[in-house]
DNA sequence: ACCTGAACACCGTTCAAGT
DNA sequence: ACCTGAACACCGTTCAAGT
C-alpha cells in the first residue's frame, strides 16, 4: 500500500467539480457542448464557458478543434449521428419502403424533440454540398436514403425527387415544432412570464383574436403522422418502378 | 451671401463619405441593417460596423433601437411587411383562395430569395406568439391569412389547419432553397473555392457518387410550383365549407 | 436633442511559457 | 504532451460629457 494517490487530492476539497477529471477529446468536448446548448442555449455556447463546464481553461479546447465554427459543425454531425444508434431506424427496408421512410421521419423527429435548441443549427449551417439537403445532412444518411430506396425498385429520379420531398417535409415541420417549444432566443433565456404572452394590439385583429384559441392547441404529433401519410402518398406517386438485374 | 455653409466642409474631404449625411431614424437603421445583411451576411452585423456603415459611432445606434437583438427582430418585421408593397400579393381574395394562396406563397419566395442571407433570420427568431409561425409570422399576415379564407367559405377548423400546412410547406421549401445558395454561413463568408466542393470520402457511398449529378440539378423553380399545387389541391381536402351569414 | 469618448465586461484566438 | 497566462483585436452596452 503505497498510500492515497495523489490525483485525489484535488478532487476530495473541490466540492462538485465541473466534471470528473478525465482528460479531453474532441468527442468529450462535443458531447459537453451539446449537453450545454440543450440546458442553456446556443448564444450562451462560449468557448470560455464551455472550457469552464470541463474543468479547463478555453485555450485548452483548440488542442481538439479548431474554433468555434469548427465546434459548431461537430455538433451537428453528432447530433445526425446520433440517430444510427436508434434501433427503430433502419439502415436498409425491411418492410417495404414507406415503413423505411416512417422510421427514418421518426427518427429524425426524435433527434428533433431530444434537442430542441440545437435542432435549428442543422437547419441553417451550410452544409458541405448545396445537395446534401438539412435535415438529412451527412454523407452517411443520404447514402442510406437513396439507397435504400433503390433497393425497393424506384428509379434515379424517383429517388432524388423523393429525397427532395422528404427533406423539406421535414425541415418545415420540426423547425416549426422545436420553434413552438421556444428553440432559438436571443441573449437571456429567461423568458419574461411578465409581458403579457400575447401581443398587445391584438384587438385589431379580430379573426386572429377569435382563432386564438384554436391556434394555440398543439396537435403536433397528428399533424406528424398525417401529413407524413401524405407525404408518403405523394411519394408512391412520384414512383416509377425500375427492373433490377440481380 | 454669407459664405459657403459650414457643414459642407467635412463633406468635401471625405473622398466616398459612408452615405450621405441624413439624420439617423430607426427606419433608417433597419434598412441599413438589412443591406448589410444581404452584402455581408449575418454574422458580420456588428452595432460597430453597422455605425460606420451610416456614418455614426456605435453608441449612437441605441438612441433609436434598444440593443442587437432587437434590431434582429426589427429587421425580420420588415422582410415580412417588404411582401405589403408587393402588388402581386393581395389583401383578400379576388379570385378565389386558391389564387390568393398562390399570391401569397410566390410572394414569401420573392422576398426570401431576395434576402436569402437573411431569410433563416425570419425561420429562426423566436416569435411573440408560438401560434405565430415563420414564415408568416406578423399579426398583420396572420389575420390577412385567415381572413382571407373565412371569406371564401372555409370554416375556423380548416382555415388553421390550412395555415399550419402552407407555413410549414413555406419554410421548409424557402429555407432549402436560400440555404442551397449559401445562406447562413460562418465567420468568413469568402467559400474557398481551392478545397473541392465535393467531400472527399465521395467514393464510399456509391449512390450518392452515382446521383450527384442529377442531386445537383437546381429545378426550385418548377418544384415550388407542383409542390404549391400539390399543397392546394390538399388543402382542398382538409377544407369544410360554411354557410357565410350575411 | 443628438452624438461621442472612455470605460466595462465579455468574446474568440494565438502563442510563448510552464509542468 | 498537454494545459495555462498573458495578450490582442473585437464585441455589446452604459453613461457622463460634449456640442
Amino acid at each position: 500500500m503505497r498510500g492515497r494517490l495523489d490525483a485525489d487530492a484535488d478532487v476530495v476539497d473541490g466540492i462538485d467539480p465541473p466534471s470528473v477529471r478525465v482528460s479531453l477529446s474532441a468527442d468529450r468536448i462535443v458531447g459537453a457542448a451539446v449537453g450545454f446548448v440543450d440546458e442553456f442555449g446556443l448564444t450562451s455556447l462560449t468557448m470560455r464557458r464551455l472550457g469552464e463546464r470541463l474543468g479547463v481553461e478555453a485555450m485548452a479546447l483548440y488542442r481538439y478543434v479548431s474554433g468555434r465554427e469548427a465546434l459548431l459543425d461537430l455538433l451537428v454531425g453528432t447530433l445526425i449521428d446520433e440517430m444510427r444508434g436508434d434501433s427503430d431506424v433502419l439502415e436498409q427496408p425491411e418492410d417495404g419502403w414507406q415503413d423505411f421512410l416512417q422510421r427514418l421521419a421518426h427518427g429524425v423527429r426524435r433527434v428533433a424533440l431530444a434537442h430542441p435548441r440545437a435542432f435549428p443549427l442543422v437547419a441553417s449551417r451550410p452544409a458541405e454540398a448545396p445537395w446534401l439537403r438539412p435535415p438529412l445532412r451527412s454523407l452517411e444518411w443520404v447514402e442510406t436514403f437513396l439507397h435504400g430506396l433503390r433497393s425497393e425498385g424506384f428509379d434515379d429520379e424517383s429517388c432524388v425527387a423523393a429525397y427532395r420531398a422528404f427533406t423539406s417535409f421535414l425541415l418545415g415541420h420540426l423547425l416549426l415544432e422545436v420553434s413552438a417549444h421556444g428553440a432559438d432566443v436571443g441573449p437571456l433565456d429567461v423568458l419574461e412570464e411578465t409581458t403579457e404572452p400575447t401581443p398587445s394590439r391584438l384587438e385589431e385583429y379580430p379573426t386572429v383574436m377569435r382563432l386564438r384559441g384554436r391556434l394555440s392547441e398543439d396537435h403536433s404529433d397528428v399533424e406528424f403522422e398525417d401529413s407524413l401519410e401524405e407525404l408518403l402518398e405523394r411519394v408512391d406517386l412520384m414512383r416509377h418502378e425500375t427492373t433490377t438485374w440481380s
